[in-house]
Order: structure tokens, then C-alpha cells, then sequence
RNA sequence: GGGCCCGUCGUCUAGCCCGGCUAGGACGCCGCCCUGACGCGGCGGAGGUCCGGGGUUCGAAUCCCCGCGGGCCCA
């Protein structure tokens, strides 16, 4: 084969190679998920296409890409498609500000609604072109599937899994207090809620008791939900408002009288230790008033303005309402004090704005029914590292409400539902096709209830929250909708790789739905990374002006060295921070590389008349151990360790130990046989093989484009072979052995002051296991003599056993 | 306010579950040196209160308790 003539790894090689890669065919790999057995699903995590990517999620997927290589090393197939989300609301929200306009302004006729849909499709458009561009260039071997989660395929799974679980009576209708994002205007799941810390005010209201006439003060940061204040309470222990036990206040401005009592809620330190309950503040307003059975008075709307029932602040915004409330209530002296507070506020995950809670009918999904299930299906699955599962168990056992599932958006998927305006009989249509109910008809002709006739029955305009869609991904990527017997033997060789911030959500989801829907579990592994983190050790935000992009590290370093930082910035699962001189680092590798190749490839590769050394075997050998060692770990969906041990096992005892070892022999200048300089020669072919089959997953470009001379054909075809792990009868052990003596011996050397290739006029006596290297360490060392034993005297000790006798 | 996880040289980490040699390695830094594959490296050095405190023990980074700090989640 051919030899490797550069000296130095440039980015520009790489591109050349993908220009290869691409005329190969190499992104593609036929997976027949019905006929092999042999085969992983990888659930790539469809990106969101509303910016580029910063070096984490570069790193993110770039890790993939590694993990899908090391199984095909192992010698499956991996199937790993790259497919966009292109669902939900950060599209809209980019699109209304980057056209200026509002989504549901648009939407209200149904031509509206669908320019709308366009312009959004458009930006997704050219926002997914910069990610496909960006993960090609490091190198990602992905099957890119230009169906998104938006298209009709995508879509009509999603909706026949929601058929499915309509008829199974898992979705239902209902009218119930939700959180509620009024900037949205859609109810939020849990999952969906943020906190933030955010400046206000405490507003110390006076309210009368009715019965007795006294005053009593009531701390809030919500005067303007007193129309809907249901009750007032305070704490069992607290000795100061016992006597107002069974009392009435009388709240202000609005004049009804609310009962006064004792309860766990209340925080004596908080406040006066009296608070007002209304419906609704927040989610423990939520919790006493259905425990308490006492009416709620909801007195903000959908929008985020005030109700009627808040009369005299009727058509405010929420935030102006506090203002004129606190106006009023000073006026009339019925604010006894403010303060400045720092509390926290639930916010809409998305826009930040502060959640409401309000009622609206909404559909929901069951889920607090099926709680035990799904905590013994995540029991079934091997997670990576396994520390992550408790984080998916402790929300599986925290969640207090069922799921809903509604959102009143538009560029989503639509709910597959019609509904009678007579009786409120819900039609659903056959699944398998994507239906969009608020421009099509009905698929009856008259209400199979009541006999309503077809102009009666009315489309639903909601469209799923986005992690209804979400949720399935593994099925769409084993094409449950399909083929859902194929799909089910699939999921049991299917992966997930993703964050730990999103397990509460996906792999929550996930888990709940495949469960629901298959009775199986979604995955057989999940292997959990950690988020990254600029130089400094920060979270990386778009809002804090931190993010890096991986572009020009890309052209300077190129994606080889890119790829080594993401491999070994961290353990698997911890969180990993940029460092640009990690990535130098690994540009520094590739080079060390392709010099390692240029050597090797100067001589030519003897196929037979082979006689092995032990110095060889022991080589062999203990590469051969570092090869069981990474393919356990890349078994393990680890690419860290293996990264660090191949980089060990390259550097310091191929090149630095056993290359420069045989330099004597190679170059016949020390009397061997002519068999054993072919062994040093079929020594070093074998082990820059093995090594670069190794190391391709995380660096396939260099190793490439060297495999393409010593081996001919791409890498990315080789697999561990039994071969490859063959030790022929060497000790692994004896390679570190030499390593430590070398190390002892240029020590000594430099001590003194030597030239590495001086020669050393005396003895050097060896201990028995360093018998069989004698002649390879006398030659390389430039020692005149070396024997094994120990001698009456000695003027040096070298290292344990080791010792020097001058002449 | 509660639950869970984490805390080892500047950075990433090994060791912790199953207590025991001067807490090991890598990157970075400093000094010296080399170079017939490579300005690539080799050798040496500086750098660690193993978050703090207490306890158990002959002996604790490791086990127990109490703090502190960070993260995630829930109120």
C-alpha cells in the first residue's frame, strides 16, 4: 500500500475526505430492522431548529457519532438518522419577531393561519441547513431524513398514537384549573414550569374581621387577586390569631366576607403569619381550595387581563392591575406597608413569562395511574451511567397532575378531533393519515350520536404540546406505524442518547407513551451526558452572551481535534467545560499520528519470513489488552476511557517505547537476523492498524486517511476482528516493564548530562523477566554490555532490580 | 422550606462501594535537554488543607454525624 507522506494534520484534509465520504456512500448504512439481528437504533435527538449550535451541542452530537462508529467497530450495525424537530413554540416565537408579526392575529382566518405555517417552515428551513452543515463538517456519519417531526409522515404517527390512546380511554376532556402562559396563550405541563427569582413587592393589606370589627393585616404579593380571595388562614401553632378561629374577614374594596382559618399553609414568619388564599396565586392556592371545597372565583382571562369578577380592574393586564390596587388600597389608607421582597416566580419555560393558573378544558393524557409501570420499566433499562436514573425515578414519583396535552398554538401537530356542537359526541378519523381538522371536514356525514348534520360538527384547532410529538421519536425512527411488530423487536436495540436536563420531559415521556402504546420499554440503553460549560465553569446561555461557537475552533483545529475535547472533556454524564487548548491538544494527536504512519509506511510491509521477538509480542500483546479494554468500554457507550487509553497506549508506549526501540533493528544497525526486521516491521504495521481501528470512532478523519494508505478502503468499514485481540503469546506486562526502564535509563542519561544516543561504557544487569529484551535494550540504549542477574557491586541502581556497572 | 446528587493539584480525573505503601495519571505552567517519523517529545520541578468540623479506628480521601458550597428537582 501506499505511504503517508505529510507531516503535519491540517483541517484542510478533512474536507477533502468528506468529499470521499460522501461519493462512498458512507453516510447510509442499510439496516434491515425485520431480518438482521445484529443491529442498534440510535434515537438521535432531533434537534430544534432556532439557532446555531454552540460547541456543547456540537460535542453533543459529535459524541453520538462516536458511540455509533464504536458499535459498528464491535460489528453492528447502527442505524442513526438525523431528522429536525420542527414543532412548537420557539419557531413561532422566532418567527412573530423576525417578521414582525403576531401568530394569533394571523391565524384567525384559516388563510391566515396558513401563511403563518409557511413563514414559519421557511426560517425552520434555513435554521436546519446551518445544523446539517455544522454536523458534516465534524465529521458525523448521519442518515439525514429530510422528514421532520413537522412532516405529514411524522404527523400522522403522532396523531394514530393519540387515536389509539382516545379509544383506550387514556386521553380525556375536561375542564380543570391548568397553569396557564398568557403570552402563549397555552396551558403548560409541569414539565414546562421554570422558576425564577424575580424583585417585588410585599403589600401589607388591612381587612376587617366581620364579627368583632378589628383590623387585621394580611401580607401579599398579589393585591390584585382579592376579588378572588376564598379564605384567609393562619398557622395552628401560632398563639397570636387563635382567637380568630371560625371568624369572617371582610375582604377590601370588594366587600365579601371570607372565613378565617387554621391551617398547615400558612408560615408564621412569613408576613404578619396571616396569608389570603385565592384562586388562583399559585399551586398551593390550587391544592386548598379543592381540598377546602370552597368555590373559585378565576378572575384572570386567557390573555392575561382581569375579569369581570375583579370589577373595578376589569381589562387590566395582570402586572397593571397590582399597580392600581395598590393605588386604591392606598388611597384608603388599607396599606399599612410595603417591602421589598426577592420571591420566586413560576414562569413559562419557553418566553419567561409568569404563569397563571385558570380554567380551561383541556385534553389530558392519564399518567398518575400509571406511575408504578413506568418506574419498572425504567428499571429494565441500562442506563449510562446509572447515577442519572434516580433523577427519572424521584420525578416519576413526584408528579401531581395528569397530563395536558392540548395547546392552543399552530405549528404543531393538530388533535385528530371533531366535535359535535349539539351533543359534544367527539369524532375521531381512521389513523394512519395526517388530518388537519380546522380546515377539513369531518370524516362523517352527520354526528353518529345525535344525527347532527355534518356543519354542526366542529374541527379542533388545538395542536399537541410538543412533547406529545416528541415523545415518539424511537417509534417513528423503528417506523412503529407501520410496522409495529417490526417496530416492537426494535425497541429492544434501541438507544437513547440525551441530557440529563431533559429526563423529566423526553426520556419521561418517552418512557410513559412506548409504555402505553407497546407494553414495552423504549429503550435497551440510555446513556446520559452532561451539559456544557464555557472556560470559566457557567452553564452556556444565549442571555448570558457565553455561548462558543465551534466554527472557527472547526477551520483552526479542525473536527479530529474538536472531537477529542468532546471525548475526553469529561467522564460520561458529568458536565464538560470548553477548553480550547484541549482541542490544540488533539490537533497535536492527529499530527503525532500521521508522523507514527510516516515512519511506519517508509518500510514495506513483509508478508512473510516473520520471526517475532519477544520485544514484538510483548507489544502485540499489549495492545491487544488496551483493545479489550476500549471495546468493553465502547460497549459501554463510553468514549472517555477508551480516548485516554488509546491516547497512552500511542504516545507513550507505541511511539515513544517500542518505535524508537526498533529503530536499531529497522534500520539494520545492529546485526539481526533478517526475519526478526521484518518482525519489527510486521509488528509495527499491526499495531498502527490496530490503533487506528480503535481510535476512528472518536478521530476518524486522520485515522482515515492513514487507513486509506496502509490498509486501503475507509475505516469506517473495519471491525474488531479475533485477530485483532490476539496477543501471540506475549505479556503485556513485559511492554510496561520496558517502559519503566527506558524512562529509568534516559533519566540516568540526563542526569549526567548524556546525549540520549551516547554509549555507555559498562554493565547493566537486568532481573530474569527482562531476560528476553537484552539485545533490543543494548542496541537502543547503546549500552556495551547487559546481562541479567545482579552484581557483588554496583554503581548505580537504576530501578528495582535494575543496576549499572561501569567499566 | 423539603428531597436527591455532587465537592480530590489551575483544569479533567484515578482511588471511595470492600478503610492501610510518600493520594496516581493527563492537560496546562517552569527549568534543562534532545531530534535519521514528528518543534513531536524526553527528564526534572513547582502545584493538593482529598470542601470544613467532629466521631469511629492502631490507621480515614475512603465509614458515621454536623455544617458549608454547587447542581437538579419539588414546594
Amino acid at each position: 500500500m501506499g505511504r503517508v507522506e505529510i507531516i503535519r494534520w491540517r483541517p484542510e484534509y478533512e474536507l477533502e475526505l468528506l468529499e470521499l465520504w460522501e461519493r462512498e456512500g458512507l453516510y447510509r448504512e442499510e439496516v434491515d430492522l425485520a431480518l438482521d439481528e445484529d443491529y442498534v437504533v440510535i434515537d438521535t435527538p432531533p434537534p430544534y431548529p432556532s439557532g446555531p449550535w454552540g460547541v456543547a451541542q456540537a460535542a453533543h452530537y459529535a459524541q453520538i457519532d462516536m458511540v455509533a462508529r464504536a458499535l459498528r467497530l464491535l460489528g453492528y450495525k447502527v442505524l442513526v438518522p438525523f431528522y429536525a424537530d420542527r414543532n412548537g413554540l420557539p419557531a413561532e416565537v422566532a418567527a412573530e419577531k423576525a417578521y414582525s408579526i403576531v401568530a394569533h392575529e394571523m391565524a384567525r382566518t384559516p388563510e391566515g393561519r396558513e401563511a403563518f405555517l409557511k413563514l414559519v417552515s421557511k426560517l425552520l428551513d434555513e435554521n436546519e441547513e446551518a445544523l446539517v452543515r455544522v454536523w458534516k463538517r465534524l465529521g458525523c456519519l448521519f442518515d439525514y431524513w429530510r422528514e421532520g417531526t413537522d412532516s405529514p409522515r411524522y404527523r400522522a404517527m403522532t396523531q394514530a398514537t393519540f387515536i389509539e390512546m382516545w379509544k383506550r380511554g387514556l386521553v380525556y376532556r375536561d375542564v380543570k384549573p391548568v397553569q396557564w402562559c398568557p403570552r402563549c396563550r397555552t396551558s403548560l405541563a409541569e414539565a414546562e414550569i421554570d422558576f425564577v427569582k424575580e424583585e417585588g413587592r410585599l403589600y401589607y393589606v388591612k381587612f376587617r374581621v366581620l364579627e368583632t370589627g378589628e383590623d387585621i393585616v394580611i401580607a401579599t404579593t398579589r393585591p390584585e387577586l382579592l376579588a378572588a380571595c376564598g379564605a384567609v388562614i393562619y398557622n395552628p401553632r401560632d398563639e397570636r390569631y387563635k382567637h380568630l378561629e371560625g371568624k369572617h374577614a371582610v375582604v377590601p374594596v370588594y366587600g365579601h366576607a371570607v372565613p378565617i382559618l387554621a391551617h398547615e399553609m400558612a408560615r408564621p414568619e412569613y408576613g404578619t403569619g396571616l396569608a389570603m388564599m385565592c384562586s388562583y396565586g399559585d399551586v398551593r392556592d390550587l391544592i386548598f381550595f379543592k381540598e377546602q371545597g370552597i368555590q373559585p372565583r378565576v378572575v384572570v382571562e386567557k390573555g392575561g387581563t382581569m375579569s369581570e369578577l375583579a370589577g373595578p380592574l376589569r381589562g387590566l393586564r395582570v402586572a397593571e392591575a397590582r399597580q392600581r390596587i395598590a393605588e386604591m388600597l392606598r388611597g384608603e389608607g388599607l396599606l399599612v406597608k410595603e417591602e421589598e421582597v426577592v420571591h420566586e416566580v413560576p414562569v413559562c419555560w419557553r418566553c419567561k413569562t409568569p404563569v397563571e393558573i385558570i380554567h380551561v378544558e383541556e385534553y389530558f393524557l392519564r399518567q398518575l395511574d400509571f406511575k408504578d409501570d413506568v418506574l419498572r420499566v425504567a428499571d429494565s433499562m441500562e442506563f449510562y451511567p446509572v447515577e442519572h436514573k434516580e433523577k427519572l425515578d424521584l420525578w416519576v414519583r413526584s408528579l401531581a397532575m395528569d397530563w395536558p396535552i392540548s395547546r392552543t398554538r399552530y405549528y404543531g401537530t393538530e388533535l385528530p378531533i371533531w366535535t359535535c356542537a349539539r351533543c359534544g359526541h367527539a369524532i375521531l378519523p381512521e389513523p394512519g393519515r395526517y388530518v388537519r381538522p380546522w380546515k377539513e371536514l369531518p370524516p362523517v356525514d352527520s354526528c353518529p350520536s345525535c344525527g347532527a348534520p355534518r356543519d354542526a360538527i366542529v374541527g379542533e384547532s388545538r395542536v399537541f404540546d410538543t412533547w406529545f410529538d416528541s415523545s415518539v421519536t424511537v417509534l417513528y425512527v423503528v417506523n412503529w406505524l407501520e410496522k409495529p411488530d417490526v417496530a416492537i423487536k426494535a425497541l429492544s436495540k434501541a438507544v437513547r442518547p440525551q441530557g440529563y436536563d431533559i429526563i423529566r420531559t423526553w426520556l419521561y415521556y418517552t418512557t410513559l407513551r412506548t409504555w402505553l402504546l407497546t407494553g414495552r420499554a423504549p429503550f435497551r440503553w440510555v446513556r446520559i451526558t452532561g451539559m456544557g460549560l464555557d472556560e470559566k465553569g457557567r452553564a452556556m446561555h444565549k442571555s448570558l452572551g457565553n455561548v462558543i461557537y465551534p466554527e472557527p475552533y472547526l477551520e483552526r483545529y479542525g473536527a479530529d481535534a474538536f472531537r477529542f475535547w468532546s471525548a475526553v472533556a469529561s467522564k460520561l454524564g458529568s458536565d464538560y467545560r470548553w477548553s480550547e487548548a484541549t482541542v490544540r491538544s488533539g490537533l497535536l494527536f492527529a499530527t503525532k499520528i500521521v508522523n507514527i504512519a510516516r515512519f511506519v509506511t517508509s518500510f514495506e510491509e513483509p508478508r512473510s519470513g516473520i520471526s517475532l521477538r519477544p520485544l514484538d509480542r510483548a507489544m502485540i500483546a499489549y495492545a491487544a489488552r488496551v483493545a479489550r479494554e476500549v471495546a468493553e468500554a465502547y460497549g459501554r457507550l463510553d468514549v472517555y476511557e477508551p480516548t485516554l487509553k488509546l491516547y497512552h497506549l500511542v504516545w507513550d508506549v507505541f511511539a515513544s517505547s517500542y518505535v524508537e526501540m526498533v529503530k536499531p533493528r529497522v534500520y539494520r544497525r545492529a546485526g539481526f537476523k533478517d526475519a526478526e526486521v521484518a518482525g519489527a516491521v510486521h509488528t509495527l504495521y499491526r499495531v498502527l492498524r490496530l490503533s487506528l481501528k480503535l481510535l476512528s470512532p472518536i478521530m476518524p478523519f486522520v485515522c482515515d486517511y492513514v487507513w486509506r494508505s496502509v490498509e486501503g478502503g475507509p475505516v469506517a468499514r473495519g471491525r474488531l476482528t479475533e485477530e485483532d485481540l490476539g496477543d501471540e503469546g506475549g505479556d503485556p506486562r513485559l511492554m510496561e516493564r520496558v517502559v519503566e526502564l527506558n524512562s529509568a535509563v534516559w533519566k540516568w542519561k540526563k542526569e549526567r548530562g548524556m546525549r540520549l544516543s551516547e554509549r555507555i561504557e559498562g554493565v547493566l544487569y537486568l532481573p530474569e523477566e527482562l531476560r528476553d529484551v537484552i539485545e533490543d535494550v543494548k542496541h537502543f540504549h547503546n549500552i556495551r554490555e547487559v546481562v541479567v542477574g545482579k552484581p557483588e557491586t554496583w554503581d548505580f541502581e537504576m530501578g528495582p532490580g535494575v543496576h549499572l556497572k561501569l567499566s
